[in-house]
DNA sequence: ATAATATACGCAAGCGCTTGCGTAAACTTT
DNA sequence: AAAGTTTACGCAAGCGCTTGCGTATATTAT
């Protein structure tokens, strides 16, 4: 039913492979040819169908955008902010997000998406994917970037906040606020971002001459944050400030907090991380670093355009920066 | 460098015709030269290519997942999870998501994805799609289906959780509550889900023998419930309970209400709708009405793929089950 | 046994596009 | 004006799959 490029040839006067180049910009027709094209085109709505220029070109104008396990959870507040991003950004590009989900830890060559080559690259948002596998994808020659996470002993392209900044500047807000028993309550080391923003908030206490104090956690929830409190009161029953890995965790420590007679601020001054779309309706308000996500999600991008048509190949890093956003959390008025 | 079907051929011993038959369970292949087929399929890691198969059969098995221009707000709790449904049930079946923001009220037809027959189907989510638009897709024979709106006029798929019955049920437990003067905060009526869930406030009302009292806003975000609860409460000072049309609405009006010098829920009772993820976080938590919105978009994509592959021809019309969750919002303790 | 059917498979023609190669026509160069 | 160069375009061969048609071989009927 719809036209195909030889109605648009027919109707232009030319043969299939014109209506080919100018559709493509490629050089060796004359202005005059170009516009009956264009005008043959616009005339039968012509597009190109995808599958045709896929098969001939082996490629799908397709990106993949993989999350590890879409989780109901709260944090389903992150990944859907940076495929926003993703979105509008490629779509800007002429390519389309495709979405997939890795529900174990297994190669990414499982992905049905890379094996029937219906991606020209991909997302990898998070940081739970098997490195292995992502340096396969990268020797296969698959185009990929990295969102909240990296691998540092390897170059693939990655962005990421700037977490270590982040945490400090949080950090240093409550310093500021008088504080000197502060701790922090850490997510996972084996995940980029949880070891970055402690060394944000490591930099920050030794900076002022305090004594860093942290809390390990098995993961970054509100339960595990509202556990890892009454560990915290016992190691530090003189805390006076926290300084949470993110806001899941900083809600679920103002919870136990509250259980624990301590009011937030007035006796317990706490920050987030992340800067959900809750986080301004928690009771208190969170203080917390907000997070670029839109942008973070349009320049992995735009990054992976470039890498897709070879523009840019030497693999780069980005960071970008981070906002404090101060509420009331953290004794601010 | 991946392997393709001629490849398998060779390697059993057989026509590509042949190995096209196996793939796609045709008849005609005795079983012996099936297995040996699919032995080479396994040995060679053989994945059919999309563009190619998609080029023979006009199938891309893809579809569209399309959003009314994804918000950035807190409704962006909505489409995530609709959307992680029905990317797990369509992997499940062999489909993929790809994804398609509407920005302006144009006609469908502008979406790439589907001038390039890119996908082979549409899911719509939300009541913000020009209606012609929808009519247009159908008489062009692009399967579609509807989430979270419907065309009563016409037969058109479409799915929504129960908004009437929902309503209905928040607005009862209220009534069991002992209150009497209660009022609905109710959204714009071009949306049928807002006009389903007034219906049902209404219905309780009415079966209570009390008389509805409808507070009308122009979207049903946080700052509109706000700005509703000043009117409301000019209107009918002695309110003792609102039935919001969401959450979003009902956080609006608790602050309201709080900066009006009433408490919540002692001096009024609440309840919202949709149970967005932070509405057990907020104080009090929220009472208000369950979608199993993972379940939409399973059923969604389910559906989907039966109109695609021509197992069900006769439209309908699926509506789940809501479930009230009762917080303290409301008044329970 | 032969004829009529069913079964298993290969052949080859697409599907709609891109692209290397070839060739007229138009333009330089000396 | 002849030879060389450039420009503009068409031809046809794919890209990797599906599928209608044709034909050997196996099966059943007579």
């Amino acid at each position: 039913m719809p036209a195909t490029a030889s109605d648009v040839a027919a109707r232009a006067g030319v043969s299939v492979s014109t209506v080919s180049r100018v559709l493509n910009d490629k050089p060796g027709v004359s202005a005059e040819t170009r516009r009956r094209v264009l005008e043959a085109v616009k005339e039968l709505h012509y597009v190109p169908d995808v599958a045709a220029r896929g098969l001939a070109t082996a490629r799908m104008q397709n990106i993949g955008f993989v999350v590890y396990r879409m989780p109901p959870h709260l944090s389903a507040d992150f990944s859907p902010r940076i495929m926003q991003g993703v979105e509008e950004e490629l779509t800007h590009h002429g390519y389309h997000t495709v979405l997939a989900a890795l529900t174990s830890p297994t190669s990414l060559f499982n992905l049905k998406i890379v094996r029937e080559s219906r991606v020209d690259g991909l997302i990898l948002v998070g940081p739970r994917f098997p490195p292995r596998s992502i340096l396969e994808l990268k020797s296969a020659g698959l185009p990929t970037v990295l969102v909240d996470n990296t691998l540092n002993e390897t170059k693939i392209d990655s962005i990421l906040c700037d977490n270590r900044d982040g945490a400090y500047e949080a950090a240093k807000h409550l310093i500021e606020h008088g504080h000197s028993r502060i701790i922090f309550l850490r997510g996972p080391a084996e995940w980029v971002s949880n070891r970055e923003r402690c060394a944000g908030y490591q930099q920050a206490m030794s900076e002022a001459g305090l004594e860093p104090r942290t809390i390990p956690m098995p993961d970054t929830t509100i339960d595990t944050g509202y556990e890892a409190l009454g560990q915290a009161l016992e190691t530090y029953p003189d805390l006076t400030a926290i300084c949470a890995v993110n806001d899941a965790t900083a809600i679920g420590a103002i919870r136990a907090l509250r259980e624990a007679g301590r009011r937030v601020p007035d006796d317990v001054s706490i920050t987030g991380f992340d800067d959900v779309s809750w986080a301004a309706l928690n009771e208190p308000p969170l203080t917390t670093v907000h997070i670029y996500l839109e942008e973070v999600g349009r320049f992995a991008a735009r990054r992976l355009v470039d890498l897709i048509e070879g523009n840019s190949q030497v693999p780069m890093r980005i960071s970008l920066a981070t906002k404090l956003v101060v509420r009331q959390s953290c004794g601010c008025p």
